[in-house]
DNA sequence: GTCTATAACCGGATAGAC
DNA sequence: GTCTATCCGGTTATAGAC
């Protein structure tokens, strides 16, 4: 039994690349069979659909995902602690699961459309709660600015952050962990050096 | 022949719509007919081929956007005012074209290996060289932080800005001239109370 | 568990009548 | 300038042999 799954997730991995490299909808059933040793026709042994293989993929990486921002609100009180390890999280997902992050971002629209995956919409609204409540906390307590509008600023950080695996590549120039702490920086203090602007 | 130019122009607006409500590949010629109030083969009388159509609106675009970058470098001499001034540019444009926009946004790996458009990534590093020389100027001038990375600044600021096309709509809780202004107040002074982090 | 062969469908594009 | 009719290629998925 373990050879058997142990073929499915491989399968199952390199049609993850597949799928983040050129999208899902572009991806054949034939370049993910080519890729994984075998004719098309065979991965409905261990597939029921394409699309079955996606929600498998996106499902596994929003489980994770959740678990992982979990931990970082709980291990701190203080909500700027709070704040940075959402980021810092965010972009170990990301550095850890490119492939399926990848797809989440670029085919948001098709996986919205996949039946597997009709509570999509409601699983992210509860990642947004998680970041907006976060928010509210550090306005209420006086540890953010208070004319920060909650909604917006979490919007600016999820773009900002999660495109990030569109250039981001391994061993680079950058390391993942550099890259979340001046995504920190920039969004805890900005742009502006303190003693040309705050006057 | 300005009527024939009225109907070219016509159906390429609803084509665009099409293309940024369902994404260019998932659009069928056929659907486009229908917007448009004729058979899909009637379209080839006006357009030679769909990515005829797809090149003529990201075209016209990014002529656009790059006249609007002009401008706003060359209205001003400090760089923070240069930088408001992109930032502003973006959102204004992302108002008055949200269509080609979002093309533009979701559908960037369609784009480049449409033949037509193979200057493509030529003409972003255009706007890309914009964004650092400013960012960089701020930099040099003391005006901004010297920490910071402009390459870096520049992507989480092209990140955070863009996206916004998919949410913001028209007449909603927010004007695109707020969200500008929530932009640049995040990125200029960003999230932390003063007094409570820069002690 | 994989292969061969093929069904059933849908996409962009074309030719020629009107 | 639009319609009718159709071609051709590519897609997912299935049936049954091995």
């Amino acid at each position: 039994m373990g050879k058997d799954d142990d073929r499915r997730a491989e399968i199952l991995a390199s049609a993850a690349d597949l799928f983040a490299a050129k999208g899902v909808a572009s991806t054949t059933v034939r370049e993910i069979g080519d890729a994984a040793g075998i004719l098309s026709g065979s991965l409905y042994h261990h597939f029921t659909s394409k699309d079955a293989m996606v929600e498998e993929i996106v499902r596994e990486y929003l489980r994770d995902l959740r678990a992982r921002y979990e931990v970082a609100v709980a291990s701190h009180s203080d909500p700027l602690e709070q704040l940075r390890a959402l980021i810092r999280a965010s972009f170990e997902s990301l550095r850890d699961q490119p492939a399926a992050c990848e797809i989440y971002q670029n085919d948001y629209r098709y996986l919205r459309a996949v039946p597997g995956l009709s509570d999509l919409d409601k699983i992210v609204a509860g990642f947004q709660a998680t970041w907006i409540d976060v928010i509210q906390a550090g306005i209420d307590t006086g540890v953010f600015r208070a004319e920060l509008d909650p909604t917006i600023v979490y919007r600016f950080l999820r773009d900002a952050i999660w495109p990030t695996v569109r250039w981001y590549r391994t061993g680079r120039k950058y390391r993942i962990d550099d890259i979340a702490e001046k995504c920190i920086g920039l969004f805890t203090y900005g742009i502006a050096a303190p003693a040309a602007t705050r006057a």
